[in-house]
DNA sequence: GTTAAACCCTACTAGATCACTCTGGTTTAA
DNA sequence: TTAAACCAGAGTGATCTAGTAGGGTTTAAC
């Protein structure tokens, strides 16, 4: 069930830049991604590059160039993201919404371990598609500053200062249904 | 996100040796497994080795020999047999319960992508942890029946007769919050 | 006691994927 | 002109995947 460091990377490298869109930095070079999450430059690189094609990113070249999200951090889901890198979100093929593949057992009706794994498919979709970088931001940002830790891209000496937009929240789909956990808990209050 | 064709296979063999119990099958043959579950055989036989080396079944050698379960399928949980085959459920270490391990970024404490993918990882434990292969069991069973299908693994001739035993839920553990999904919804009543 | 049917054990392998590295471009601001 | 950035593609060792191959051992039945 894992995700890949090239999918964890990526999602690393966007919430940073969604991070810094938010404190008003509207670029960020491959260089200062790769130092801050400690990921090779080279292999950083490559996945912008991979980003930048799927339309997540958009690049300015040249010196003092550097990437910015493509759209609005709430128009772009963590889902989207996973299934760009690592593929479909569902365990087997045979309970993927985007990819379905029929799968060896006999009787895809009658199969236990289907139902299960849709279940689990859409357990995972439930949040990986409910969730934008946008409320992934925020809640980074929430606990940064309630712990009052630096925020990180901030080109003022006052963290926190600088263009403090208001994050919106990515409209909820009526098609999933609540779900609970850390994140949503989040947001209602900063119990956490 | 994916399930191994390995795990797949070794749930696919663990739910027929639960229905083969169910149904008043002591030992089932790995070809036969092999056979209705479209595995090579060669490959199943690796696996079951594995299998019985957990303790998840047992064998018998020799001459109408075959496997059976190591203990009642409600004690044994999906979660684990997915843990053994394929490793932690988590999609990245620093959430894992099972195989913690530390993540190469700077503050994990801040970390909304932990945090989002921590709760991807109680989603999916939530569910393969609740779930023991006599719940898969019997809403295959219960699905198979209703539609009047054929058993597999019957002796008797009229399929469902020999050695109907009432399967007994897991128990349920306090600590785990009720989910919703296909599944759970199967056991109040028969409406899927 | 032979035989056939089953499990048991080990080795191997082609191909894919992973997580990068290396080598050089090309573009742009100063 | 130069330096800093992105762009592009090839290569690579390690690991994993999904098996295959070839036997050996145990047991029930004849």
């Amino acid at each position: 069930m894992k995700l890949s460091k090239k999918g964890e990377y990526a999602l690393r490298a966007l919430i940073d830049l969604g991070i810094a869109a938010e404190v008003g930095r509207s670029l960020v070079q491959v260089s200062e991604l790769a130092e801050k999450e400690r990921i090779p430059v080279k292999f950083l690189e490559q996945i912008m590059q991979l980003l930048k094609e799927e339309g997540f990113v958009v690049s300015q070249r040249g010196k003092f160039g550097g990437y910015r999200l493509a759209r609005p951090a709430a128009k772009i889901t963590v889902g989207s993201v996973v299934r760009i890198i690592d593929g479909p979100l569902a365990p087997i093929g045979c309970v993927s919404h985007t990819a379905y593949e029929k799968c060896s057992c006999p009787d895809e009706v009658h199969c236990g371990l289907r139902m299960l794994m849709l279940d689990v498919r859409n357990a995972i979709a439930g949040i990986l598609d409910r969730y934008s970088l946008a409320d992934v931001v925020e809640v980074t940002l929430r606990k940064m500053r309630r712990d009052e830790v630096p925020l990180p891209f901030s080109d003022s000496l006052v963290p926190g200062r600088a263009a403090r937009r208001i994050t919106f929240r990515s409209p909820l789909r009526s098609d999933l249904k609540p779900v609970e956990g850390i994140l949503s808990n989040l947001f209602p209050d900063y119990s956490i």
